[in-house]
This record gives structure tokens, C-alpha cells and sequence, in this order.
DNA sequence: TGTACATCAGTGAACGCGCGTTCACTGATGTAC
DNA sequence: TGTACATCAGTGAACGCGCGTTCACTGATGTAC
């Protein structure tokens, strides 16, 4: 018998649940209508609160949908992550790049309307908090591994900018090609273009670098 | 004497006139504030006319902010033409298609709100009008032209792809880069990150397709 | 174990505001005679 | 040229809805004795 039901035992504890609820309302409001059908009314219907509730976890809607965000990002990392080889036995950085980028595709497709809501600012005029950039700037991170790899003679600041040129890079494709009310592109031809674009740069960008060409036939 | 203002003769003309000038009025409203900013009561103070006259002239909010879409479309595409060189003595696709991409970035910085918009789907589940999509595709036709310079051996639907995925790119390093509430990229930092994320997608495309450089002498 | 009481998480009706769109009306325009 | 009348572009108060946030209240929880 005892304690069945999930629900939390002191008060402290409760408050933690009621916010992982009204976040998981959230996602799956975002999920199913995107950022806008994010309603106070909905979320406490959907987790049997009042709508007062929410106010009690949650500064306001922005707040809260800063924490859906930071969730969203923490997944998709966590989705990014094992793409990279074992320590041992590292692959190509073209491949592992490659990868990154179809893994990227791939979280889009999964979550399109909780992926969008990343890039949608609803936060009237308040600035994004600190730690909310730094976890994005981990994804940046997921991208100079390989980079330096690639192109080990470049400045660690330089390689810096272009691993965020690159993810912009990717991520307008990925934005643009899942667009469906613009043309839409069919989901091979996607993959096939954002492969294309990949291996494209990464050639391009060790025939930039000293060296290159005849001679980053590799080693 | 005569006529001093603008003002129209006839009833129609009186119209398009209105139409004009509305039109105008939400341009600057959106310039000013973001496509959120558009308010059918701000409109008809801005021209000094009903609330009710908008209705006369266009369907619904959604109709004006496709006609303004379409002007943000033109005057871009304006910007864009004129750096295609003359016809006679065509220097380096890549140098075109550098152009062209700091072309854009330009015109996002100019009219950076008004760019904006043109990717904010706030049209209520209505799907875009053709003519809007055909203006879009007239932005990829820009990209084709070098495109089939440094590729001659590419197939034509194939450079279409592409043509498109490389405009895609271009758009991600310019939409991420001016989104100043993200971490902040200075403007010459992004004018070079763009520039070398061209030249090296030009380079690896060219190295891709058969012949050039050593030959690919991957393999 | 029982009782009285204080605290405070949680309540939800109500506030306040914003805003797209409508529609019964008006007054200027232009036509007919 | 003048007059009477019909048309309809343009009016703007009002409708209707949505929605974030508040705050006076309540009832469950847990403490003190």
C-alpha cells in the first residue's frame, strides 16, 4: 500500500511535482499547437490545478516557458551527444559532422513545435537569462570537437565563430526545408541536401586552410 | 493650383490610393515594432481614416500582411538583381554567389523587422497564396545563375535543390547572427563568417563534382 | 492520543486590457431630369 | 444652371472574444500544548 500515487510528501516536494506537471502540460500544449496555444487556463485544467497555481511555481508564462526551452535543449543534447564515436576509434570529422547535422534534422522532425519554440521570442522585451545561452552555447560546443579535428591549425576563437556559422548553417536548412507552408521538400531530399551542404563546407573549409587540397588527402 | 495633393479623381482611384496608404502605414508599424505591432486601430490613426475603411480595401489583417510581404519580396529582390554583373565579362561564380549572399545580409540589416515578418506565419492556418510562394521562388532563381556557372555538369533540378539549400544556409547565418538576443555577433565578424561559409561551400561543391581540384583524389 | 490554533498552499471569480471585425448609419458624389 | 434623388464609400461605436494576472478567501497541514 503506502504512498501509491506519485505525490509528494512534503510541501516542498509537492511544489517541485506541480512544476514538473504544469512543464509537461506545457510540452505537450507546444507539441500539439505550438508556442501560441500555450494558455494558463489550459495548463490548469490540464494538471487539476487552479490557475492561481501556476502563479505559485511560476513567475509568469514566460518564466515557465523558459524552463520548457531549457528542457527542450537539455534533450536535444542529450539526442546530439552519443552521435559522437567513442573515444577511441574516431571517425572522420566530415562524418561526424555529418551526423551531428542529420541528428539535428532528425530532433526537428521529432519535436518540430518544441524545436520552433526555441527560436520564437515571446519573452516581452525581457532579456533571455544567462543560463538559458550558456545551454545553448553547449550545442555550439558539440560542433568544435570534430571542427578541431578538421582543422587543426585554426585559432580556437576562430573555430569558435565557425562552429556557430555552421550550426546557423544547418539550422537554416533544417528550418527552411521543414517549412511546410513555404514549398515543401520532400524528407529524403532533405536529408540528402543537408548531407550535401555538410560535406560541401567541411571540403571547402579544409582546401581554405593551409595545406588542403592535394594535400589534406588526409593522413 | 489644381490638385495639390496626391488625392485621387475617381472612386477607384481613391481606392488604390487608400490601399497605398495603409499599406505604407503598416510597413512603418512593423518597421517600428515587429509584425506584432500591426493594429488595425494604430492603421486607420496612421492614415487618418476609419477603422472600418481597412476592410474596404483589404479582406482582413492576414490580406495586408501579405501585400506587404510581397513588397519586402520585391524590394529584396531589387537589391539583389543589381549585383549580378553585367552581362558580358561574368566574373567567378563564387564571387557572385559571395555577393549575393552579402547582398542579403544587407538588406536583413536594413530592413531587418521587415525581413522578419516575411518568415512569421501569423496567417491563421490559411495556407499562402500562390503568387506569395512564386515570389519566394523568384529569390532561388537569383542563386541559380552562378550556381550553374561553378556546376555545369549539375543537373537542373538537382542546381534547383541546391540553389535553394544554399540560399537556406545563407538565410540561418544571417537570422541566428542578427538575433541580438541570443549571444551577439559583431558585424564584421558576421560579414566574414558568411563570406567564408560561401567560399567554402563553393570550393567543397566544386571539388565534389567530377573533375576539379586534385581530382577528388579521395576515393 | 486529543484539541486549538496558525500558517500558507492553493482557489477561482473577477479585473483589466487588447484587439479584430461588424454593421447600422451618414454625408459626399454624381446622375437624371 | 438648378433641383431632387439614389448610390455607396467611408464612419466609428459597439460586439465579442481571448487571455494573463491578481487577490480576498478557504481549507488542509502541521505544530504546540
Amino acid at each position: 500500500m503506502a504512498e501509491a500515487q506519485p505525490s509528494a510528501t512534503g510541501t516542498a516536494a509537492r511544489r517541485a511535482e506541480l512544476r514538473e506537471r504544469l512543464l509537461a502540460a506545457g510540452r505537450a500544449a507546444i507539441e500539439a499547437g505550438g508556442l501560441h496555444s500555450l494558455k494558463a487556463r489550459d495548463l490548469a485544467a490540464a494538471v487539476g490545478c487552479a490557475v492561481g497555481a501556476i502563479y505559485t511555481v511560476f513567475a509568469d508564462l514566460d518564466d515557465m516557458i523558459l524552463g520548457i526551452g531549457a528542457g527542450t535543449l537539455a534533450q536535444l543534447e542529450r539526442a546530439l551527444e552519443p552521435q559522437q564515436a567513442p573515444q577511441q576509434a574516431r571517425e572522420e570529422p566530415v562524418e561526424e559532422l555529418s551526423r551531428l547535422a542529420r541528428g539535428y534534422l532528425d530532433f526537428a522532425r521529432a519535436h518540430e513545435r518544441l524545436w520552433r519554440a526555441l527560436f520564437e521570442h515571446r519573452l516581452g522585451g525581457r532579456a533571455v537569462p544567462a543560463w538559458f545561452l550558456e545551454d545553448q552555447n553547449r550545442l555550439f560546443t558539440l560542433i568544435e570537437a570534430p571542427l578541431a579535428r578538421l582543422l587543426p591549425h585554426e585559432p580556437a576563437a576562430a573555430r569558435a565563430r565557425l562552429a556557430r556559422t555552421l550550426f546557423s548553417a544547418v539550422h537554416g536548412v533544417v528550418s527552411l526545408g521543414l517549412e511546410e507552408k513555404l514549398a515543401p521538400t520532400p524528407a529524403e531530399t532533405l536529408d540528402a541536401e543537408l548531407d550535401r551542404l555538410v560535406r560541401a563546407v567541411s571540403a571547402g573549409l579544409g582546401a581554405q586552410s593551409p595545406g588542403s587540397c592535394a594535400g589534406a588527402s588526409s593522413s
